[in-house]
DNA sequence: AGATATTATGAAACCACTTTCATAATTTTA
DNA sequence: TAAAATTATGAAAGTGGTTTCATAATATCT
């Protein structure tokens, strides 16, 4: 009786994992029994290092997909059985670069006969499976970078977002985030301009330095939405740069996030915000009505600053203000 | 850059890993989030006593795929949290029987929507992924069942079996091996009769304490062939029950089982050492034949013993001697 | 140019198990 | 029926990591 397998789905995750168990034993068996002074788990620190050498702690930990203690630890081991060296970095004196040592790829070459036959014989077991599992499993992996698991289950039970929302203001953290997020809604109707990139790439310079604000949607430690107010040189304000990742959208983080540069907006005793939209994005020119955004006949940001049709919308702070 | 997924079939049990801790790292956190006290290791216990109370520390054990040490230290933590009882075996004095109790049972209940969701949640996961998984991990496990990675990549490797092959005699720990053995090959050619259920049953007493002896191939641990000697009343031996798993066929396991077998039957100083075979199994027939066994006309064991049509051999033991 | 935030690393503690070793109770065999 | 083998369990240590906390070096902002 085995009842994980009986289980199905609700113990997907053991069973992966007795899987992994098993095959990582059997090739831990597999050294010990060839008489390899080798274990499995600095397989592929080895490998990433053969592949390229040096490589910071950080680095290895990322490409891994291990913690950086996990990388330090093992380097440890290695650098005692005299696989890798460590030098410390010389751009960067936080750092501490590990490289294959002359034995190291000794070790390598000599192994890489039993790594291909692993290989092979991995490759046997899963085209019998009548599955393509590797590709599978990336998939899967791709859906949770999306929207993990605890998400996913969560909303289904609470029909809510799980944890609360928070509007924070631009952290130099965050750069990143601003590009991924815009780029998102970009590609998936028009394609990067020169002004996105230009404006994308230095938030702070072009945004924040110039009296503007980014403001960013955070739920559990996750960045998903930002907007911007850019305050343009000759004071005009403009609502920019509205996006909220594709699965987190319809929960209202959009609303907050316009309600939040409005309110700065109001607050730097403006008449006026402006943004440009373009007529494809439906969902995002709702939103601006509700709010009050009207379209204007005169774009005073110049027809030509995108090359997709835009058009551009005003709302009026001060009457807002007397409501 | 994902040194992981680049590396494909080679980092395959890592790969698995790292989705099921991602997954279980989740359910915790829904648990936590949820505000219930309840961890997420404690779900397959919980659920297996659940469904059938009581059960022992081995039978859980090994329906769960975990050691007995493990549901020790879980029973320890759930009979504190007072999710689970424990009592003392009245069969078997040395059995610790766990029960779900009524909190546990409370506690079980109050959780199933949430199951139900995670159940939905990863199934619908699983779906996306274009693949069924499950049925595919399934074949897989099966894979291995029959022959694991190690000693896969072992003989791509030497072109050996893995380990030595030992031929050992007839322990009780073994006796399910000479069942299932046996069982494997019948079922390949014929059905199994009543004759050979009442011999593979009780293969002490109707083969050790009538005389005779059984031979067992081991590799590694694990029990691969076996072939008996039986001595009949009167006095006639017969070598029987010759069986290797498929898997291990054609490596000369079968060969040393046989030898085993006339070397035995050689030092019972008999004349003659006979065996009965069908036309159907033509490997062991030639296997036969090359030890110098011959048809003989007369079948002294009768032409009734079994259904299946058999045919008697006969190897003269003295002669072999003189050589 | 400070002040503030962030990053790279490492030590120590923790986690969810497994392995190893020991004991007691039971089953099989001789 | 005693001896040998096996089974059920549990204590203690080991494993392959992660989490937490602290420190030093950099980067960014005002």
């Amino acid at each position: 009786m085995d009842i994980i397998s009986e289980l199905a789905e609700l113990a997907f995750a053991s069973r992966l994992k007795r899987l992994s168990e098993r095959l990582m034993k059997d090739v831990s068996l597999l050294y010990k029994k060839l008489n390899v002074d080798f274990e499995s788990r600095w397989f592929s620190l080895l490998f990433a290092l053969n592949r390229k050498s040096p490589m910071s702690i950080t680095e290895l930990a990322s490409a891994l997909g291990l913690t950086h203690t996990a990388i330090n630890q093992l380097a440890s081991e290695m650098i005692q059985k005299n696989l890798i060296n460590s030098t410390k970095g010389k751009m960067d004196e936080r750092q501490r670069l590990l490289s294959i040592s002359k034995n190291g790829r000794r070790v390598a070459s000599s192994l890489s006969p039993v790594w291909e036959e692993i290989r092979l014989e991995t490759k046997r077991l899963i085209e019998e499976s009548g599955f393509d599992l590797l590709s599978a499993i990336g998939k899967i992996e791709n859906r949770l970078d999306e929207r993990n698991m605890y998400e996913r289950v969560w909303f289904r039970l609470k029909k809510s977002l799980p944890g609360k929302l928070e509007i924070l203001e631009y952290r130099p953290a965050w750069k990143k985030c601003f590009f991924e997020l815009n780029q998102e809604w970009l590609l998936e109707n028009f394609e990067m301009e020169e002004t996105d990139l230009k404006l994308l790439s230095d938030p702070n310079g072009k945004i924040i330095r110039t009296g503007g604000a980014i403001f960013f949607a955070r739920i559990e430690n996750r960045i998903v939405g930002t907007c911007a107010l850019i305050k343009h040189r000759d004071g005009i304000l403009e609502l920019a740069k509205l996006a909220v990742t594709k699965k987190f959208r319809r929960n209202g983080i959009g609303k907050k996030l316009v309600q939040a540069v409005i309110d700065r907006a109001k607050s730097m005793n403006v008449e006026s915000l402006y943004l440009q939209t373009s007529t494809v994005l439906e969902a995002a020119n709702s939103l601006y009505y509700k709010y009050g955004f009207r379209k204007v006949k005169h774009n005073p940001f110049g027809e030509e600053m995108y090359e997709r049709l835009t058009f551009a919308m005003k709302i009026n702070l001060i009457n807002i203000m007397k409501n």
